[in-house]
DNA sequence: CTGTTAGCGCTTTCAA
DNA sequence: TTGAAAGCGCTAACAG
C-alpha cells in the first residue's frame, strides 16, 4: 500500500517535504532555498541544516505550482512557420539562448503556413500560460485579438511586417537588401536579370520584390515584370515551372536572383538537369546565407539574415513588454549582412 | 479600484467565470467543455446554453492549474547540442508535429555540448513538470539518475548511443552508412581516400570510425591509421588543421570521407582556397544530406539520416513509458538513406 | 442530471 | 527569526 514515506523516495524532494524532513517550517525552508536568509536573518545553523539536507537529497521546486500562484510561468513561446527552416532554426536558437540566460523556457511550435495551426499553436502556448510569444506569422495578425489570457501575454511579432500591424515587429530590411543584390547583379550582368521568388504576398518577399523592381528602375532594365517568375511554393520542386519559363528562351540565364535559399536550390536542380553542369558565367543572388554556397562554381552573393540581432530585439521588446512598458506597433528593421564572392572555379 | 468586474473582461475565461456567469456549477460546465456532456447527460438545454456562452466569449483552460492538480503536463522537453544544428532542427521539427497532433507542446532547449548546460536544461525541463523528455546526451549518461521528479519522468536519448546507457536509446545505423560510403570510396579512388572527422569520442561518430575502418580491413587499405584526421572540433574552421596536413602531401586528395557536413563545409573551404576551385576528380562521402550539395562539381555521397523515422521511434517509446510500459535499455537503430549522385559538371 | 468539497505545491500576508 | 493560513484554477470523488 503505502510504499512511499516521503523518506524513502529517491529523487528532488519539494519544499514541504524539506520542510518536514528537517523539522522547520515551509517560510524558512523557501528562505533558505530561495537564497533570502541573510534578508531574514535565519539562523546559521537552522541554514546550515537545510541546506545540508538539500546538497544531499536535491530539490526542484515546482515551477507549475509556482506559477499558479504568481501567474507567470517564467516561459516564453514561439510559433514559427517551420522550424527545420534554417532561418528559424538559428532564430529558435538565439531565442532559446536568450530565455536559458534570463531562467525561462522556450515551448517551439510549427504552423505550417496554415492559420488554422497557427491559432491553435498560440492558443496552446497562451493556456500552458507562457508570459510572451514571438509568432512569425502566416497571416494578418487580426487573429491575435482576443486570444491573450486576460490580456497578460506579451506579443512580438518577427520576420513579417503586416501593414499597420497592432503589434512590435523586428525584420530583416528586406527591400533595402534586395535593391543592394539587384542592383548588383544587374550591373554583372548588364541589365539581363531573372528573379525567382515564392509567396509574392508575404510581406517578406513583397519588399523584397519592391527592392528588386525599384532596383531594376533604377537601372533602366526594361520589360521588368516579365523577369519576375513566381513558383507555387517555397520548395525546389516548386521551382520547376517558372524556370522552364526560363529556360524556355533557349539560352541560359545571365543573373538570376532568388527570393529564398530553397528556391535557388531549385533553380540550380533544374539548371543542372539542363546543362549539366552550372553555366560558367552564372550570376546569382539569394536571401539567406549558406557555408555551401561558398564551394558553388559559380559567382554568387547572398544576404545574410542577422538572426542574433533579431532574436536580441525581439527578446529585449518581449520582455519590456512582460515588465508593464507600453506596447508599441513600432517595426524594428534589423539590417543583415550582403555577402559577395567571386567564383571560385574560375578563379 | 474594482475596474475588473468579471464581466467587462474581454478575452477568453476560465471554467470559474463561466460557471459564474451561467449560473452552473464548475462540474457542469466543465463535463460540456470537456466534451462529456453526453456521457454524464447533461440536459441539452443547459449544455447549449453553456456552449453559446463559450462560443462568444472564448474559453482557455489554465493547463498550469491542470497540471498541478493532475501531475502531468501534457509537455515534453528536449534537449539537443545545437537547436540551429540541421539534423537537429529537423529532429525538434518532427517531434512538435507529433506532439502537437497528440495535444503536447514541446520546451526546447541547447546543451552546446555542455554537461553542466546539459544538466541544467534538464533540471529546468523537469521543473516545469515535463512528462517527458528527449535528450542527445553530450557526455554518457550518469547525470540522469536522479534527476527525474518523483521518477515519473519518462527519459529517452537520441543519437548518441553511451555504453551500457540505462536508458531507451535511438541512433541512425552510423556504423553500418560510414562501411557503406567508405567503400564505395574506396572503390571509386582506388583505395585513396581519407577520413576527416571531429569529437572522435562522440559515440555516433566513433560508430562512423569504426565502419570506415571496417570498410578500409576489407578492402585491405594498408595504413589507414595516418587516413584518419582529426578536427579539434566539429566547425568549419577547425577543418583548416587536418587539411592542411592533408594537402602537405602535395597532391589533391583522391577520396574524401566526412564525419558531419560542417567539416565537409570546412574541407570544401580548404581546397577552394588551395586549388582556386574543387578538384575535378575528387570524390566526397559525408554524413547530413543538404540539397545543395546536389549543385556542387564533384562527385559526392551522402547519407541522409532519417529524422522522421527517428523521432517516430523516440516520441512512441517516450510515450510508451509515459503510459506505464516498464523502460527497457534498448538500442534502436534507424537506418539512414545512402544518396549517390554522379558529378554535374564533368557529365 | 447537477452541486460540493478537498486538495495539487507554491507564494504571500499576517501573527507570534 | 519562525510559523500558520489562505488561495491560484483546476480535477476527482462523492452527494444529492
Amino acid at each position: 500500500m503505502n510504499e512511499d514515506h516521503g523518506s524513502r523516495r529517491s529523487g528532488p524532494r519539494t519544499i514541504a517535504e524539506i520542510a518536514e524532513a528537517t523539522g522547520f517550517s515551509r517560510t524558512t525552508v523557501r528562505f533558505v532555498v530561495g537564497g533570502q536568509a541573510e534578508r531574514h536573518r535565519i539562523k546559521a545553523e537552522t541554514r546550515a541544516r537545510i541546506e545540508a539536507y538539500v546538497a544531499a537529497h536535491g530539490l526542484v521546486v515546482d515551477h507549475t505550482a509556482r506559477s499558479l500562484r504568481t501567474r507567470r510561468s517564467e516561459a516564453i513561446g514561439l510559433v514559427v512557420p517551420d522550424l527545420a527552416n534554417a532561418f528559424f532554426a538559428r532564430l529558435t536558437a538565439e531565442l532559446e539562448e536568450r530565455c536559458r540566460a534570463t531562467g525561462r523556457v522556450l515551448l517551439t511550435a510549427s504552423s505550417h503556413e496554415d492559420p488554422e495551426r497557427e491559432a491553435q499553436a498560440v492558443a496552446g502556448l497562451v493556456g500552458r500560460g507562457v508570459d510572451g510569444l514571438v509568432v512569425a506569422p502566416c497571416r494578418p495578425p487580426s487573429a491575435f485579438k482576443g486570444i491573450r489570457r486576460g490580456g497578460r501575454t506579451a506579443l512580438v511579432m518577427v520576420d513579417r511586417a503586416y501593414a499597420r500591424s497592432p503589434w512590435p515587429t523586428v525584420v530583416s530590411d528586406n527591400e533595402a537588401a534586395a535593391h543592394r543584390i539587384a542592383a548588383r547583379l544587374i550591373e554583372l550582368a548588364g541589365g539581363d536579370v531573372d528573379l525567382l521568388c515564392a509567396c509574392p504576398d508575404l510581406p517578406s518577399i513583397a519588399d523584397r520584390l519592391a527592392g528588386f523592381r525599384a532596383a531594376a528602375r533604377g537601372a533602366g532594365v526594361p520589360a521588368i515584370a516579365d523577369r519576375i517568375h513566381v513558383a507555387a511554393g517555397d520548395e525546389p520542386a516548386a521551382a520547376a515551372a517558372p524556370m522552364a519559363a526560363i529556360l524556355a528562351r533557349g539560352r541560359s540565364p545571365r543573373a538570376l536572383m532568388c527570393t529564398s535559399l530553397l528556391m535557388l536550390e531549385g533553380a540550380l536542380s533544374e539548371l543542372v538537369a539542363r546543362f549539366g553542369r552550372l553555366p560558367e558565367d552564372l550570376v546569382v543572388g539569394t536571401f539567406d546565407h549558406h557555408p555551401l554556397l561558398d564551394a558553388l562554381p559559380v559567382r554568387i552573393l547572398s544576404v545574410r539574415q542577422d538572426e542574433p540581432g533579431i532574436a536580441e530585439r525581439a527578446f529585449a521588446t518581449l520582455v519590456a513588454e512582460m515588465a508593464g512598458a507600453p506596447r508599441e506597433a513600432v517595426c524594428h528593421v534589423v539590417p543583415g549582412r550582403l555577402v559577395e564572392r567571386g567564383t571560385a572555379v574560375t578563379g
